[in-house]
RNA sequence: GGGGGUGUAGUUCAGUUGGUUAGAACGCUGCCCUGUCACGGCAGAGGUCGCGAGUUCGAGCCUCGUCGCUCCCGCCA
């Protein structure tokens, strides 16, 4: 190859053996067995096992070099003596005759052979050695080929990859924005792109079609276990006359093959993938991103407690709380123990408890004592009882989220979670508006810039609260993958839709501007969607933590301990910018 | 901003109702070992028990405060 070495450490077999090669690497163990000293060498590759023998002046140089260390050696590949059949070079090792010291490791702060499982600050600080460790080292390259994957659908079905500018203007909306002051202009400031939004628009307009980019976007929010600090990366994406179906269609070919093919043996679902309104997710799984690997759902049973004869759920139902009922196939020989810890859940949660019905051995169990025998007819009916079922009810305000957080705690406690499995759905049809719940003020529930069901007419006619708009989100096992609308490109309905959520034209051409002008001068229908990366990868690895599939993430205080941002600046810089730190006292 | 968890050797952890010199494994140092592959064996170094105050004859352990980390809520598509 060159005159570092011959090969990689992952690529000498049997057929090699006789050829004289150079390996380089770091060495990831040693066992030394006194006249024989046994290395494992290691890079990007692969582990390749070298022999020095005591004979040779190399001996003591290997002994007193520490593992981690860079060497580069000489030798002929020979078969071993004994072969390993767990690695892919186990059949030879390397009988080593020369040896060079690149570069000496210190004792390492943390070990890079094992499962790593230090805390994550001190693996984020030495980030370099923890990325040399095969998992995250396995997840960087995934996420690579992913990516390398999906720019590949997306050129192949017409897209065009553009780059949108980093340094930005500050957009009201959303998150808070990651500033950067201007020196040019004293007292202004960028804003890095919480998404490149505006700009793919503004692309349309430009009349380029079809557009997609590995966007870096940025929010300054608290993190998460699945949320980035800081910084993440999305598959952005935007076409120009199309309906929310063609966008549907080239995200299902995208995503879909991405799964199947990164899927590691789990099953994906066909494409198309199913469609549930956001009203129908939010009664039937308690959630606007249902993990459909769970089988359970969630009923409607308010109009069920009316004069039922268990007056606690028929007085909730008459003073407007809504009251849900989960069926539970086979779960009714459970012990009552298992309902009693439900109900203690619910207690615990302010729900005032959860009652349940369970039909085992020809005898029925639970709050069935208070239905009469029709009433016990009309439940069997109703929710598709069986003997063996068991059903669990719920009431109260808010209730549809506390039974989508009951739906998934039942389906882990009754294991029915299919674990093989990538369940993927759109959620579509979400509200516009929605009330603020204190002020009862109408508010937009998502992007402003979303366009609203119906068009005109619906803003001008319905109630706020029943208008829909083309909006939807892409959902795998409990994941919000991606989200995307069909964008409003008619500054009339733009106007409109604001003036409803109590902003006059000049807010809006103040605060707006920059888009709705471009609309004024020919602006195609255009919609778009814009899966994250992160999180996909995070999903095709089964990797609990986001940070996980990214390089150099910050922590959870958005903080890069090993290049030690953010940091003070010299006064100078700070002079120069025109600014100057007023912190608080304490 | 709020709630939960956690902090003991370089690292991961154990540490009994408060009781003598705080332990183990990995790592590190030295010695022994020619077929190991998580090599093995022997010996050794390594600790202000996050920090501060308090209770006590006596605190790693109890109390209060404080700081760090982490997960969740708020926030965030």
């Amino acid at each position: 190859m060159n005159e570092y070495r011959t090969h990689t450490c992952g690529e000498l077999r049997a057929d090699n053996i006789g050829s004289t090669v150079k390996l380089a690497g770091w060495i990831h163990r040693k066992r030394n067995l006194g006249n024989l000293c046994f290395v494992d060498l290691r890079d990007h590759y692969g582990i390749t096992q070298c022999v020095f023998d005591s004979s040779s002046d190399l001996f003591d140089t290997i002994q007193n070099t520490r593992v981690e260390s860079v060497i580069g050696i000489e030798g002929v590949v020979v078969a071993r003596e004994s072969v390993n059949k767990n690695m892919p070079t186990g059949d030879v090792e390397i009988k080593v005759s020369a040896l060079t010291i690149y570069s000496e490791a210190d004792v390492l702060p943390i070990q890079v052979f094992g499962e790593g499982n230090e805390p994550e600050e001190l693996r984020l600080k030495y980030r370099f050695l923890d990325l040399r460790r095969e998992r995250i080292h396995n997840n960087i390259m995934l996420r690579s080929k992913v990516i390398a994957e999906m720019r590949k659908l997306m050129v192949e079905q017409g897209f065009t990859e553009y780059q949108t500018p980093i340094l930005t203007a500050s957009s009201p909306e959303g998150a808070r924005d990651f500033l950067v002051p201007s020196r040019i202009n004293p007292g202004k400031f960028y804003a890095l792109p919480q998404a490149p939004q505006q700009f793919k628009q503004l692309l349309m307009v430009s009349g380029f079609d079809r557009y997609f980019q590995i966007a870096p976007c940025f929010r300054d929010e608290d993190p998460r276990a699945d949320r980035s600090p800081g910084e993440f990366y999305q598959l952005d994406m935007e076409m120009s006359f199309v309906t929310q179906e063609d966008v549907f269609a080239v995200m299902e070919k995208t995503m879909g093959t991405i799964f199947k093919k990164f899927a590691n043996g789990k099953t994906v679902d066909e494409a198309p993938f199913i469609r549930i309104p956001f009203r129908e997710a939010m009664l039937k799984y308690g959630s606007d991103k249902p993990d459909l690997r769970n089988p359970l759902t969630i009923d409607d049973a308010t109009d069920f407690f009316n004069n039922s004869g268990f007056s606690v759920y028929d007085e909730k139902a008459k003073n407007g709380e809504q009251i849900r009922a989960i069926r539970l196939p086979n779960a009714g020989n459970k012990p009552r123990s298992f309902f009693d810890k439900f109900d203690a859940f619910a207690k615990e949660e302010g729900f005032g408890g959860m009652a349940y019905v369970a039909f085992a051995d020809g005898t029925v169990k639970g709050i069935a004592k208070f239905f009469n025998e029709e009433k016990l007819r009309e439940l069997k009916n109703k929710f598709a009882m069986d003997e063996g079922d068991a059903i669990i009810f719920m009431g109260g305000k808010k209730i549809n989220k506390f039974a989508g957080i009951v739906r998934n705690k039942l389906g882990e406690a009754l294991d029915l979670f299919d674990k093989n499995a990538f369940k993927l759905c759109w959620v579509v049809d979400f509200p516009f508006y929605e009330e603020n719940e204190e002020t009862g003020a109408i508010e937009f529930s998502h992007n402003p810039f979303s366009m609203p069901q119906g068009g005109l007419e619906a803003l001008n006619n319905k109630h706020p609260l029943e208008i829909l708009a083309y909006q939807y989100d892409m959902v795998c096992n409990g994941v919000e993958l991606a989200s995307g609308a069909v964008r409003n490109h008619l500054p009339e309905i733009m106007y409109k839709a604001f003036e409803i959520a109590g902003y006059d034209h000049s807010i809006v051409d103040n605060k707006f501007g920059g888009m709705i002008n471009a609309f004024k001068y020919g602006a195609p229908p255009h919609a778009g969607c814009a899966p994250g990366i992160d999180r996909t990868v995070m999903l095709l690895l089964d990797e609990p933590i986001i940070r996980d599939v990214i390089l150099f993430p910050l922590n959870g205080k958005a903080q890069d301990l090993m290049m030690q941002a953010p940091n003070t600046v010299t006064e100078e810089q700070l002079k120069e910018l025109h600014i100057a730190i007023d912190l608080p006292k304490e």
